[in-house]
DNA sequence: TGCTGGGCTGGAAACGTTTCCATTTCACGA
DNA sequence: TCGTGAAATGGAAACGTTTCCAGCCCAGCA
């Protein structure tokens, strides 16, 4: 098999009778030539279908135009819509996305960091466990590589798009208090490695102690107990008193709603569940789920903007916090309300507006 | 600023007493050394921060390590649960994923395929409109470059990880039959463009025959008017005699389900629908979808690794279907059957068992 | 003592670009 | 006719690797 695979600006020069420099300056109308080199130039490249390799023009540049994405995983709609959104804005500016998720591992976070890095990306976009600990994530800084976190709460060393997850939490604190909540529980997944878990428990517990509730029961369950709803339902059991539960994503609010009725509890009559995201799914259920809206597309297109604005030499300024809305939902009433007839979940709604972040501040 | 940013190779060499050739061979194993230039080495590398430049690399060994690829949109989970498994796949062997998605537009496809094919990409992963028609994608096969596609049927010149889209058709036109439907639509986003959604109507239409169920009619409609409900319930009522509709995947078959209501039909005594996909959303509904359930994360595994094969050099033969399984969901009934007074939606269930194409075959 | 052969070693070329700089060409005014 | 400057051109270096190859050193052997 002939090894004349790639066509090289060499090539192109060679049919068109130039030299390579003229062959650049045409191909990337950087520079004078005449009318009809250029002409020669332009039809040679155009029949030996030339394209030019990103590789050898990053080497001598300094640019690879590209920008590293580590996220937790694409099979949480949160971040994949995030790096859609992401993605569709650099290639807009010209840049790619080389995408890797580490399933949650903390140690893997920092495996596809140094590779990334090792890629000679030009950025990177990233949600991780410990980024402040990151030794990787350390090197981009000195290597003056422009870094934008996502979901994380901000960061004394790095910019982040996000939602503040304190505050959202505290909001929940509120709605479970105008529903007449005291004893609550805070639902978690690796909460250990998860600072935006801990932060909206923070904040969720804060504004239960402002508003004079019970401090919140942290349960902390794994995967394997989130996906089989007898066990989580088991889990639950151990906190009878419980009338609300906070979850800290959608998916775990939607596992409580499942468990509930394995335990003997109807939601919202005897549990009711706020969850946390505003994944399609929530809106699309019966009982629609009462959560956090955020916005993850814009979420990651906020991060790129400004990664573009760092890779044009600009600052990189801290930046405010994304709006999110409030969902009132079906899952979600007073303690102990009697069974509602009808199909309108959510009985005795207090008269409260549904909560829009719009008027916030840091 | 200092512009000493990179630590090369050379620095490296310098640091450590030595040629950048001995360097190299050390720190990649490479080729003999002796025990004190070894440490030597390593430590200075160690000290020095070194990461190599797979820029570098790449242009010296003509392997990016990097592979490309394009999908319609990473907000439909179906297509990021796919990137998901062909990244996981692909890093466990070394190599980095390029993403880009085109929002379902054919030039973007194009634009998008000659971006990754000057990234030098070792191999490309690829969902869209026109595979056949596509000149990026001849000119890949021309620099022999492996491309296995993704979600298409097999088409001739390329492998495809698929799930039978006309099998999977038949098999929804089949339960149709089964639950004594007669008159049936087929409801679709795109249809001009997308091979799936025609592969997929060209498969219910000719088992809809087979059975001798009236011809079904084919809907296309827009994104607009699959997002607002009011419209679709205008676009279905042009077909008040239909009985059951075939929607080519979940979110429009979950539009069907919002739109019945305002047309004064009720799934699904009214009206059945099934979808395609089987994305995790369906089976949450209370009234659980009854659709087509496919492993999108399987299918991208599978992808990758028939690539890996092509990038070892190894022969890309045709793939065998992946398996799907017929879900039976609550909106799938026989037609005109009378409302249900309890909570098990599909009142008079045929005693067939759910389908599952695991025995089949090209 | 003088060879031989193996293990180490480092210089240099090559990969595909871009860009600096020196050279050539040419039109134009004096 | 000649000089001048601008436009056009191409050679070569550089970007960070890997690998070929030639040279060095030294142990072991005759």
């Amino acid at each position: 098999m002939t090894d004349r695979t790639r066509i090289t600006i060499k090539d192109v020069a060679l049919a068109a009778g130039c030299g390579v420099a003229t062959a650049s300056r045409v191909l990337n109308k950087s520079g004078p030539a005449s009318a009809e080199t250029r002409t020669r130039v332009e039809d040679a490249a155009r029949r030996m279908g030339f394209v030019f390799s990103a590789t050898g023009r990053a080497l001598q540049s300094r640019k690879s135009m590209t920008v590293g994405c580590l996220i937790p995983s694409l099979a949480n709609p949160v971040f994949a819509e995030a790096v859609q959104g992401a993605q569709e804005e650099l290639r807009s500016h010209g840049y790619q996305l080389l995408v890797a998720s580490s399933n949650y591992d903390d140690e893997t976070d920092n495996d596809i960091l140094t590779t990334l890095l090792s890629k000679d990306v030009d950025g990177l976009l990233v949600t991780m466990a410990a980024p402040q600990e990151s030794v990787p994530l350390a090197q981009a800084r000195a290597r003056d590589i422009p870094v934008c976190l996502m979901f994380h709460d901000p960061l004394p060393d790095w910019p982040s798009a996000h939602v503040s997850n304190a505050q959202a939490a505290a909001e929940v604190a509120r709605q479970f208090a105008l529903y007449g909540h005291e004893r609550t529980g805070f639902l978690a997944l690796r909460f250990s490695t998860s600072d935006r878990s801990r932060n909206r428990f923070d904040g969720f517990r804060a504004q239960c102690a402002a508003l004079n509730l019970a401090p919140p029961k942290l349960i902390e369950i794994t995967e394997t107990e989130a996906n089989t709803p007898s066990i989580l339902a088991q889990r639950l059991s151990d906190h009878p008193d419980l009338t609300a539960i906070f979850a800290s994503n959608d998916f775990l609010a939607i596992a409580v709603q499942k468990a509930a009725p394995l335990m003997g509890r109807h939601v919202p009559q005897d549990l009711s569940v706020v969850g946390f995201d505003g994944i399609e799914v929530g809106r699309l259920l019966d009982r629609s789920l009462a959560t956090i809206e955020t916005t993850p597309e814009a979420m990651g297109r906020q991060a790129a903007q400004t990664l573009l604005t760092g890779l044009q030499g600009g600052a990189m300024t801290e930046l405010a916090p994304l709006p999110f809305t409030f969902r009132a939902g079906a899952t979600l009433s007073g303690p102990r309300a009697k069974s509602p007839d009808d199909d309108r979940g959510a009985a005795q709604s207090p008269s409260v507006p549904p909560f829009t972040s719009n008027d916030k501040q840091g």
